[in-house]
DNA sequence: ATGAAAGCGCTAACAA
DNA sequence: TTGTTAGCGCTTTCAT
């Protein structure tokens, strides 16, 4: 076995409470003292135990991570801004997915109290009444990330996704966009997408133009190719503004298949700027929302509720701003 | 403050102990006593606290993963497929990005010593013996993924990279190519690369072909673009193997910058078979390796090591295959 | 500035 | 089948 505090305290010639106060700087040590200490410490290769360090503080240094899927399009990278900023403040996490499914994440919940985390991330594409029992069931400090809690009883990090629809339909219908369609979930499926929805029709009224939905069973790139292509076909829109970046290169794909030129005959936004839409061809405008910086601000704003630090609002509201690539405007000629 | 097992032992009318074993299932208790347990549990709605049992046990059911980058290309999903089987085993992850600097990543395994992980699961662009090193003194299961230690010391998980290197060059020679080019980073940064680069090379010379080596100081997609934009123009291969989808992405795009016929003029294939290769126009033939499962045999693998089970092997090979799609093959006329 | 001692909430012998 | 009793390796009063 490896070595305690205990053998630490022994080698040093102090007691245990002394080498905790110098690994903890809990307390003035004198500085001889403080040397002798980690002398023994690098002599014996010590490393403190995390866990009993836990049970007796009580708190554990880990913050639990609830995402749907981390493989799901730009999940990693906002996983990533979590975790940078996580280590940046000492904190360890516990990443779980949940295929937004509620039981799932219900549990989930549970076993991340289990663990003792300090706090939690958690990321759905729907919250319910529910999610909002768990939690105060669960007594954990909570931050919500880009999912949006309609009464704003939970603390948490989004964009504001009707404004960025309202945008690019104003940015459309600037270029002369007389017909614009939106391409995304059902409504009732995903908070996200309504919210956009939202935005995308108001803006439509506003501005005089023409309005189509084009609802999916699901925001899969396959899905969104098959019906898109038969919509393109029969009724065909002057732009497309799509629920995401995946459907947008799906979009892109339909118009190509069915030979049509973008963005001459057929514009594309999508939503995200993931790295997937600087690597089509044509490359895609889409509205920005640095993912790893939602992560990070999410991340921050909890070590802030952890440490108790003032917070001026308890729902923050991300910039977006929307990145304009070929598939909006025409190609420079080479 | 939420019930301990010692509130639930007097709500029960039995001891601690008792109540310890009906949620380990470790011994026999009888049904009517168990029952008046379960009772307790569900009226204090009790949750054992895992760190205290982390402490008691020597057991966290929690285990390390180290990967260079979560938001990389594949990734994500092949930590998706790490979760899954954790989950499946009760076992929770603890993610942490190394980017792939050997200080990062010696630290990382002492930290995760410190939370008293149960096992490790190891990626990184190349292996050293600092690595070995750190690995032995941590005195932890350790199971490297995608990370080919070259004298087999610690369990892996990887294909074989050069075999799959070669299955290309055959397949392409087998078509008629007569030139083939291999894209990647410089040889000595990354192990992967250099196995496949090592394959391809054999391979070519076996076939009597024309072998090109195309090389990059990183392997990023903007980077291989813009060499291979100024390679096509001079000498251009009947045909190229990039080290990764990525790169078999840029070289799609150079080509079509040059308005070069894919496959006609130019055929591609990739590696590693991620989301993007399909999502890509023409779509491209690639060397698939599922992401997902490389991380879930990993997974799977770390627990046998953790329970003891027999193991036939230390160094599983998972078999790869070549997805012929667009890149290497003419269009379906529509 | 330092030490002694009491837990933190469990598991795991050892008894009974 | 069940209870008693030590710890696990730390942090944290409370003394000194």
């Amino acid at each position: 076995m490896s070595a305690t505090i205990y053998d630490v305290a022994r080698e040093a010639g102090v007691s245990m409470a002394t080498v905790s106060r110098v690994m903890n700087d809990t307390a003035v040590v004198k500085e001889e003292t403080k040397k002798r200490v980690l002398d023994a410490i690098a002599k014996l290769s010590y490393r403190p135990n995390a866990i009993a360090r836990g049970l007796a503080s009580k708190r554990t240094k880990t913050i639990g991570v609830i995402v749907p899927d981390v493989s799901a399009a730009f999940m990693a990278e906002l996983v990533r801004g979590i975790e940078d900023i996580a280590t940046m403040y000492q904190y360890h996490i516990i990443l779980c997915n949940s295929d937004g499914q509620l039981n799932r994440e219900r549990d989930l919940v549970g076993t991340m109290w289990e663990k003792q985390v300090d706090g939690l991330l958690f990321m759905s594409p729907r919250l319910r009444q529910e999610h909002i029992d768990t939690f105060e069931e669960a007594q954990l400090p909570i931050v919500l990330c880009r999912t949006d809690d309609p009464e704003k009883r939970i603390p948490s990090v989004n964009i504001n996704n009707r404004q960025a629809a309202i945008d690019v339909v104003d940015f459309l219908g600037a270029k002369g966009c007389k017909s614009i369609a939106f391409v995304g979930a059902k409504a009732g499926q995903r908070t996200l997408t309504d919210e956009r929805r939202e935005g995308f029709l108001l803006a439509a009224k506003r501005n005089g133009i023409d309005a189509q939905l084009i609802e999916l069973p699901n925001e899969s790139y396959a899905n969104g190719l098959e019906v898109l292509k038969d919509t393109f076909q029969s009724a065909r829109p002057r732009a497309v503004l799509t629920a995401n970046d995946e459907l947008a290169i799906a979009a892109e794909h339909a118009a190509m298949d069915l030979s049509l030129q973008i963005p001459e005959d057929l514009m594309i936004v999508g939503f995200d700027n993931t790295k997937l839409t600087e690597m089509s061809r044509p490359a895609l405008t889409t509205v920005t929302q640095s993912m790893y910086d939602y992560g990070a601000v999410a991340m921050r704003f909890l070590t802030k509720l952890l440490s108790d630090e003032p917070i001026s609002t308890y729902t923050v509201v991300l910039p977006h701003q929307i990145l304009e690539r070929e598939s909006t405007a025409p190609k420079f000629i080479k």
